[in-house]
DNA sequence: AAAAAATTCAACCGCTTTCTT
DNA sequence: GAAGAAAGCGGTTGAATTTTT
């Protein structure tokens, strides 16, 4: 269907995608109509079909970045407000070029935006300052690696059969606090995240009089590893007890835990 | 007003990871 | 478990736009 009305107004000659190739470039807003269509039709995924069903001269790779990028529905439009800025800042300083992951903290933004806005706006003021905590990180990075997969051998070497546990593993020592509560007025995500972020810098500030970057660095790279560990976060609603006075972190996606 | 420089951002590329058969 | 396909990711490019000279 969606190919007969491609047909209808790009003309009738020109069936054999294999043999033209794959149209690059900027989008038209018609070819932006069929991708949608497709979308509506059949769901996101199989983006390698939608030549075939739409008849679209675009390959599978063109039409996802289109979608995730420019034509998702959810997408937010705009500059990206203060607020915005701050947590992107603030993510960088913790995980560097992980733009993925900081788009996950930015309800309707993309990588691809995130990548850009901070290359514009940031990369110039920090580039020296950049380099070595880059580096810093990187070998960061590849211990923790390293110590997961020492980890994870550990569990084999226990024989622990996953498949029959039914509630979340045991924290390990030293992230019982990661109990994540926010106010239960705040469905709304981006007051999640704005509630997590100011959280964060205040429990900080509560476990130790001047806060040190090196325990700050541990609190992110434990919420780093809990990422891998459980497969993925995302912030949710929960109720806020304030009797308890809990470090408000991320919550757990109530999902089932994915061990590899 | 026009040319040059700077900025922005959509899109591409190559590589890696994950999924499917 | 292996191989191929699909999806995801981050770096880079280049055209369009804006700002500066």
């Amino acid at each position: 269907m969606v190919c007969e009305i491609f047909s209808e107004q790009m003309g009738s000659n020109w069936g054999f995608i294999e043999e033209v190739g794959w149209r690059k470039g900027p989008w038209t807003s018609d070819e932006d109509r069929l991708l949608i269509e497709y979308v509506k039709l059949h769901g996101e995924g199989r983006w390698n079909s939608v030549a075939r069903l739409t008849g679209l001269r675009r390959n599978g790779k063109s039409c996802r970045l289109r979608w995730v990028n420019y034509l998702r529905p959810d997408l937010k439009r705009g500059q990206i407000t203060p607020h915005e800025e701050r947590i992107i800042l603030e993510l960088h300083s913790r995980w560097g070029n992980r733009w993925s992951t900081i788009a996950r903290s930015l309800p309707g933004r993309t990588d691809n935006e995130i990548k850009n806005y901070w290359r514009t706006h940031f990369k110039k003021k920090t580039k020296n300052s950049s380099d070595n905590s880059e580096k810093s990180r990187a070998r960061l990075w590849k211990k923790q690696q390293f110590q997961q997969q020492q980890q994870q051998q550990q569990q084999i070497n226990n024989q622990i059969d996953i498949k029959n546990v039914m509630s979340l593993p045991t924290m390990p020592q030293g992230k019982q606090e990661m109990t994540i509560l926010y106010p239960n007025n705040m469905i709304d995500q981006q007051d999640q995240a704005d509630f997590f972020y100011s959280s964060l810098n205040n429990s900080t500030s509560i476990s130790q009089s001047e806060p040190s970057s090196s325990n700050e660095d541990i609190m992110w790279d434990d919420l780093w590893n809990l990422d891998d560990f459980y497969g993925h976060f995302m912030i949710n609603t929960t109720t806020y007890n304030n009797k308890t006075n809990t470090i408000p972190c991320l919550q757990q996606m109530a999902t089932t835990p994915t061990f590899y």
